[in-house]
DNA sequence: TTCCGACAGTGGGGTCGCAAT
DNA sequence: ATTGCGACCCCACTATCGGAA
């Protein structure tokens, strides 16, 4: 294998670096002994917008959007970050709102602008006085937005230089928050929508809906706030218009998830892109789980669902690939033949894509998300042939459908899939919701594992050695790198690894600390992935730490040759 | 009073497309 | 041609707040 030929435990360097730089690595980073704060940003100019947040002509300020976001992160009560965030929506423009309510719940109205933290790092010198409107920064990003060709990327950074130039330290960092999605101000969405209630008078609940109807805040903030509570009726499902799909929980068996929902039914998970197909006589439309539109990438199931009986419906699915034995091929090849764009007819002749679809959201271009599931698995069976639909079984509440759920898991792996999901018989559709109706069950491994390095943690894991590299012991006693994680650590675990890391330290370049091979953890992990990063070829899907294991020796750790004959 | 649902945060690997080198 | 970066796909898990029980 030529990866392996390359023979560091890490990854490989021609593969590129695997970690992301941040602002804060340039700063005095986490690494170099005080925790990193932000630096104090005294009030004063800022006020001069009033406590209102505008000046008297109506002029929006920035200043004040940064000072609130600034007070949000301060304080931990959520109803405090509500009450803050109405206030300023309250206080907007009209004109302003759909703006200031996507800054403060943490997004570009304008969606990503193709600038990320290697364009953010090196900010020039911060204004002294605040005065950039919100309405200046709306069009400065807009015009970023559309900057592209060569050149583009030289253009950008003078763009977002001369940006930032007219910012405050204050608004700074608040810009490059919001610009990267990290505003780290403990709200983003939900809050803004309580917010958003509170300014216009409206129940939260009919906002939530809405919004998940809508598919954003700020569509439904414009709306509410201009003609408002009443405005929110307007809010149907429409076909055509993507809404929120509905996420499920974990469950760590069939028998727990079966226990939990009383009656369910057990459907098989596949392991592709989630899909929500909508059909209006001959126009179809398919998105994404985030609502991004990607019909045009998926000819076949357009064409599928033209096919269907119903003229008016929305489905709600997921796309895989099936190879020529009828098995279902890795998942990096779905992502892969759905990313690409460029040359769809190649990309589908050479991983062509079934739909397979578990529920209904519109029949007749009536809505059906507040039936429940039963009625609309009904639907379902109506509209789309068997051999479209996920398998499923219907077990009851007790130890025989139980046993036939778990029976129907093992199933569902041996031909080739990822697990299963029970649902509810009476859950309705939460759109937007990770309800506890929908339980997904997949199968876990775990390996001993030796910690090679770790990486200092950001945001709240600030001074603490957060995320670990894992390797794999190797016939000649070195380690082969499978991935990284942070996840499965609690507050105590990280601390506890930290100094027990910090004992094991031979080298700290301020971003990784490389350590003696001798801390072992239990590792969970959902199942190999293909690498050209890592040397054994392969790298850990949804690693996790279980716990430590300081009573293992690395000799003792699960070896290379262990893992790969793992792999399916 | 305790329990639990919903959120936010903290990042993981892979792939594609585009611009820079 | 290769590399770097950003956008999106998939995602697990813990801490916390505040309403439900």
């Amino acid at each position: 294998m030529a990866a392996r030929a390359c023979g560091g435990y890490g990854p490989d360097p021609a593969a590129g670096p695997a970690r992301t730089r941040r602002p804060e690595d340039d700063g005095p980073g986490p690494g170099s002994g005080a925790p990193w704060r932000p630096a104090y940003d005294p009030p004063g100019p800022l006020h001069r917008a009033g406590a209102r947040g505008r000046v008297h002509h109506g002029v929006m300020l920035l200043a004040p959007l940064a000072r609130v976001s600034g007070e949000v992160a301060e304080t931990s009560a959520r109803s405090r970050k509500i009450a803050l965030i109405a206030e300023v929506f309250r206080d907007a423009e009209p004109e302003d709102v759909p703006v200031v309510i996507a800054y403060l719940s943490g997004r570009l109205p304008q969606g990503r602008i193709g600038v990320g933290w290697s364009a953010l790092k090196d900010p020039p010198p911060p204004a002294a006085e605040a005065s950039l409107t919100v309405r200046e920064v709306d069009a400065a990003f807009t015009a970023l937005a559309a900057v592209s060709g060569p050149g583009a990327q030289a253009q950008r950074r003078r763009l977002v230089g001369e940006l930032l130039g007219r910012a405050t330290e204050r608004e700074q960092r608040f810009l490059t928050g919001v610009v990267a999605g990290e505003v780290r101000q403990g709200a983003l969405d939900a809050v803004a929508v309580e917010a958003l209630a509170i300014a216009a008078g409206a129940q939260p609940a009919a906002v939530r809906r809405a919004v998940m109807l809508a598919g954003s805040v700020s569509r439904v903030a414009e709306r509410l706030l201009a003609e408002g509570p009443g405005a929110l009726a307007a809010f149907r499902l429409t076909v055509g218009s993507p809404v929120l799909p509905m996420l499920a929980q974990s469950a760590p068996s069939v028998a727990d998830a079966a226990q939990r929902l009383g009656g369910c039914a057990v459907e098989e998970k596949l392991d592709g892109i989630r899909v929500q197909v909508h059909r209006d006589g001959e126009a179809v439309r398919v998105f994404t789980r985030t609502l991004d539109e990607i019909t045009d990438r998926l000819p076949e199931v357009a064409a599928a669902a033209r096919a269907l009986a119903g003229d008016r419906f929305v489905l709600d699915g997921e796309v895989i690939a099936l190879g020529a034995d009828g098995r279902p091929r890795p998942f990096q090849e779905v992502a892969g033949r759905v990313g690409s764009r460029t040359d769809v007819a190649t990309a589908a002749a050479a991983v062509p894509l079934s739909a397979v679809f578990f529920d209904v959201l519109a029949e007749d271009g009536a809505g059906l998300l507040d039936l429940p599931y039963t009625r609309r698995h009904a639907a379902l069976a109506r509209l789309v042939p068997e051999e479209l639909r996920v398998r499923r079984v219907v077990v009851d509440d007790g130890e025989a459908g139980r046993a036939a759920g778990e029976a129907f898991l093992r199933e569902t792996l041996g031909r080739g899939h990822e697990g299963v999901v029970a649902k509810g018989l009476d859950t309705v559709y939460g759109a937007g919701r990770r309800g506890a109706g929908w339980l997904k069950v997949k199968p876990v491994h775990t390996l001993d594992l030796v910690v090679l390095a770790a990486e200092w943690g950001h945001g709240r894991r600030t001074g603490t050695l957060s995320n670990l590299h894992l390797g794999a012991l190797r016939p000649d006693g070195t380690f082969a790198m499978l991935g990284k994680t942070f996840k499965g650590l609690t507050d105590a675990m990280l601390a506890w690894q930290t100094e027990r890391l910090r004992e094991l330290a031979v080298d700290d370049d301020g971003f990784t600390v490389r350590v003696r091979p001798e801390l072992v953890v239990e590792i969970a992990y959902d199942g190999l992935q293909r690498s050209t990063r890592y040397p054994a070829g392969v790298a850990l899907r949804f690693a996790r730490v279980l716990r430590h294991r300081p009573d293992k020796r690395p000799q003792d750790a699960d070896t290379v040759e262990t893992v790969l004959a793992g792999r399916d």
